[in-house]
RNA sequence: GGAGUAAUACCCAAGUGGUGAAGGGGACUCCCUGCUAAGGAGUUAGUGGUGUAUGCCAGCGAGAGUUCAAAUCUCUCUUACUCCGCCA
């Protein structure tokens, strides 16, 4: 959620900002005349209010001295319904104002990239060589199937589309990449968490997934609960509302868990393999941090990211969204896009964000430098460190041989405990 | 799922209609003191809103209601605990 003080004070700023991601955020000139009317209405209400105190300890003052309170107890009667009209006014002020700035998203930072979409994504940086085949590589679909570690049509039988088995060897894969991301994190000073796979709607509201995107997630019926698109929001929201001591932070957390998603509106891409699923694992990194940390904390945790990948021996790159691509609730975005042959091209593998004070906002998570300090709020950030599913896809395109067997990256030897998967 | 009990600050806790929300513990500050302990004095009701401001308004799990006035009475909800049922 923006500042509110701040779309008062910098309307047109903001809006020219905002427009970059490719909309109109002209709407926002509502904000100032109803921030204004709020305070006039607090104005007149606060002060009926206080009248009506004063007399009310006087009535209690007379009562004990046995005087007549009729006369003044019609004068604070008379307030009652004009304290109530002015209360339910605000209110829904409020109400209008919430619901505006809940659907705003966040401003994009000024160092991103002009532009609509994902085409004026900004590559920063290249690391290592897409691997070149001497025979024909095969898509992680077919060496899946042709190996029968993967077992798309029972999973359509079972479930539906966009869900896979994963048997044997590629399942133990899935939780090697897992163990081996987590080690490495943890290692590396980050707490691991096992979150909930299903949230309440407040924590939704938190991260930034409601009120805009809710048929971009499952919920459950009967039940104030969701499952979880991405650790991000239970992890996130694991200090919501609380005021944290500033030399706690930045707090840096890790967290395995399962992610769900609709994938609404994106029929017909990625249909094939293991891309772009309902149900796909993922490792999630989240950040708390002071605001002056926050920048160089998102620098540092895609290069937690990118370790993994180069660890693991896959090619990538590292781009920056365009304003136009960047998401709701972050200021700023690099995705780490892998090489992947079957596509001929890199693919998204994780997005670190910086969403600045943004989410925090949402979900009153604020800390205090002294005990007797101002309160303010948290930055938070949050990456994918990785997506387990596409990883395994890389790691089988990547590392396949032309008998169909595919080498184990060495790092991920010890969890396998096999050099070669037949 | 059923029944009962509860929710006040960092912790314990008093407060059943009258307006500065007791008290204790802990913590912190100061005093006393060779040192420590003990002792003495004090601070610790968050937080948010609003205003130039001493301030004012809201706030006793959340929401609604009754009333001139609600921590206190009524209703709904949430959460925790106990018992029963079910269960990996």
């Amino acid at each position: 959620m923006l500042d509110i003080k701040y779309v008062r004070e910098n309307l047109d700023e903001v809006i020219k900002r905002l427009n970059t991601r490719n909309g109109d955020y002209s709407y926002l000139k509502e904000i100032p005349v109803l921030d204004a009317k709020r305070r006039e209405l607090i104005k007149q209400g606060d002060a009926i209010k206080q009248k009506r105190n004063e007399v009310s300890k006087l009535i209690g003052q007379y009562k004990r001295e046995g005087k007549d309170t009729s006369s003044i107890m019609n004068e604070v009667a008379a307030s009652r319904e004009e304290i109530a009209e002015l209360d339910n006014q605000i209110e829904a002020v409020d109400a209008r104002i919430k619901e505006i700035l809940m659907k705003t998203p966040n401003l994009p930072d000024p160092s991103l990239p002009l532009g609509s979409d994902d085409t004026f994504n900004k590559e920063v940086r290249r690391w290592g060589e897409p691997r070149k085949f001497d025979f024909q590589p095969l898509t992680h679909w077919d060496l899946g199937e042709k190996l029968g570690y993967f077992d798309f049509d029972r999973a359509v039988k079972v479930s539906g589309p966009r869900f896979t088995f994963y048997r044997g060897a590629f399942a133990r894969l899935e939780r090697s990449l897992m163990m081996f991301m987590l080690d490495t994190h943890t290692a590396n000073g980050y707490t691991e968490f096992l979150p909930p796979f299903m949230v309440n709607s407040d924590s939704m509201l938190g991260t930034g997934q409601l009120p805009k995107f809710a048929e971009q997630a499952y919920k459950l019926q009967n039940e104030d609960l969701w499952m979880i698109p991405t650790a991000e929001v239970p992890v996130t929201n694991y200090y919501r509302g609380e005021i944290l001591d500033a030399k706690d932070l930045p707090m840096r957390f890790c967290a395995y868990s399962a992610c769900f998603r609709e994938e609404a509106g994106s029929a017909g891409r990625d249909t094939r393999g293991i891309i772009r699923q309902h149900q796909f694992q993922k490792v999630e990194m989240v950040k708390l941090a002071l605001p002056e940390q926050s920048w160089d904390e998102l620098e540092e945790m895609t290069h937690e990211a990118e370790r993994i990948l180069q660890l693991l021996k896959l090619p990538y790159h590292v781009v920056t969204l365009s304003t136009g691509d960047v998401g709701f609730s972050s200021a700023k975005t690099y995705d780490l896009e892998v090489w992947l042959p079957s596509y001929n091209t890199y693919k998204e593998i994780s997005s670190c964000s910086n969403c600045l004070d943004f989410q925090a906002r949402r979900m009153n998570l604020r800390f205090k430098r002294t005990k007797d300090g101002p309160t303010e709020f948290v930055h938070t950030l949050n990456g994918s460190g990785l997506a387990i599913g596409r990883t395994v896809a890389a790691v089988l395109e990547n590392y396949q041989n032309e008998d169909g067997t595919i080498t184990v990256p060495e790092v991920l030897r010890k969890y396998m405990g096999c050099d070669i998967i037949k």
